[in-house]
DNA sequence: TTTCAACTAAGGGTAAATACCTAGTACTTA
DNA sequence: TAAGTACTAGGTATTTACCCTTAGTTGAAA
């Protein structure tokens, strides 16, 4: 992109007013310009197919219907490995930013940033640096200095649907029996997904589920 | 406002990205004039004690650290009544808009709206009417039409000092028992604290206190 | 065609949460 | 000074969650 004129961003978030926000943000900035708009991982990755060329900086959410910006991310890096992922999230937990890191994403900052240190970033990702906020800055020490770097890397695997639909209804406050009930299934079922899908987040209890599928818009 | 020639916003959020981006969204929109930035509940309140004279919409978000919106908006409407609030959020959760209503919001609308709809609404609340997104009006109904109406109302309280403590360690996957170690408690108090949450909140589970914390950012 | 992942289900536990109840102390406010 | 609220804590019980393990079925992929 070195001799390009325009860092060319494609924004993706699920709230259209944030979208728009940012882009009527970004569009008052020098040597920035948004050329594409998603509101989601799957309508970016499709926008993708077709424009990649002159995509420089995907500013990509975390939290997303149909597709969250983690899985997005290990996509768009898989396909499109010259474009670069921005990650802007609201999140400053630990393995949104490890997670999405993995997948590729070369920067991570948060909604709460300025617009300066947001446009600041954008340049440079789209040279193909890293950029991190304070905050994911501080979290990534952390993790690095901490021994539990193995078991986090190797529990990355997404969800199965029925994984996905038992989330959904223990975050909606439904008991092992309730759910037995609402899906059919022998409440033993529901209990064995429910461990498996708590030993593949790490979550300790309900409440580390409950984290996650908000985190990850599951309902 | 009537022969005003702007309708004149503060904007709320915690997020600086999204509050700059609102407002350059807001610019280009004619006869809406931003003329104030807040990042908390708090610190809207304290911005209006000198300039509520001249605001006739408070765009207020929900989820926000320090003082959340809704707090915020029965401050607001308690000292400066002549001020309008509309309620913007993420969240489409049936008690947050009524919570946020009964707290003198004229109306609600999500993130997820368009930048159009957004100004609309902006010119309606100016007026003193109503507006309310689609997914709130739903919501409304459904909760007009149940009985539970009373039941809901009447359980608006805050949490203590004390409560917000212990549902913040819940949040964090602490169990009663832990939590009681950190605070230095008996268990069978963090066990009171906790049906005492759940009551206040109607929870029916830890579920249901992690989704409240979360939206209400607490931690 | 066998290897694997997903889904299903159970035995046999322990730990934690949920429910209903009472009650003391300390502090504030009417 | 009486009433109220926050905070504390215990008794007693049931329900739900959590843990470790095994295992059958199905369908897809290697």
């Amino acid at each position: 992109m070195s001799d390009k004129k325009y860092v060319n961003v494609l924004i993706v978030d699920d709230h259209l007013i944030v979208r728009d926000g940012i882009k009527a943000l970004l569009i008052k900035a020098e040597g920035i310009k948004v050329i594409g708009l998603a509101s989601n991982g799957m309508e970016a990755y499709e926008l993708l197919k077709s424009i990649h060329q002159s995509v420089d900086v995907v500013l990509m959410d975390i939290s997303m219907p149909e597709m969250d910006g983690i899985t997005a991310t290990h996509k768009i890096k898989k396909d499109f490995s010259d474009v670069n992922v921005l990650a802007l999230s609201m999140h400053d937990d630990q393995s949104y930013i490890i997670d999405v890191l993995q997948e590729g994403a070369l920067g991570y900052i948060l909604k709460s940033t300025g617009k300066k240190e947001l446009i600041h970033a954008i340049f440079r990702i789209a040279e193909g640096q890293s950029y991190f906020g304070k905050e994911a800055s501080d979290k990534l020490l952390n993790f690095l200095s901490s021994k539990e770097e193995k078991k986090e890397v190797k529990s990355n695997d997404l969800l199965t649907e029925r994984e996905y639909e038992v989330l959904a209804l223990i975050a909606d406050e439904y008991t092992n029996l309730q759910i037995s009930e609402k899906l059919f299934l022998s409440p033993r079922t529901v209990d064995t997904h429910r461990r498996n899908i708590m030993q593949k987040l790490n979550a300790k209890n309900t409440a580390g589920l409950v984290k996650y599928a908000i985190a990850h818009n599951i309902n």
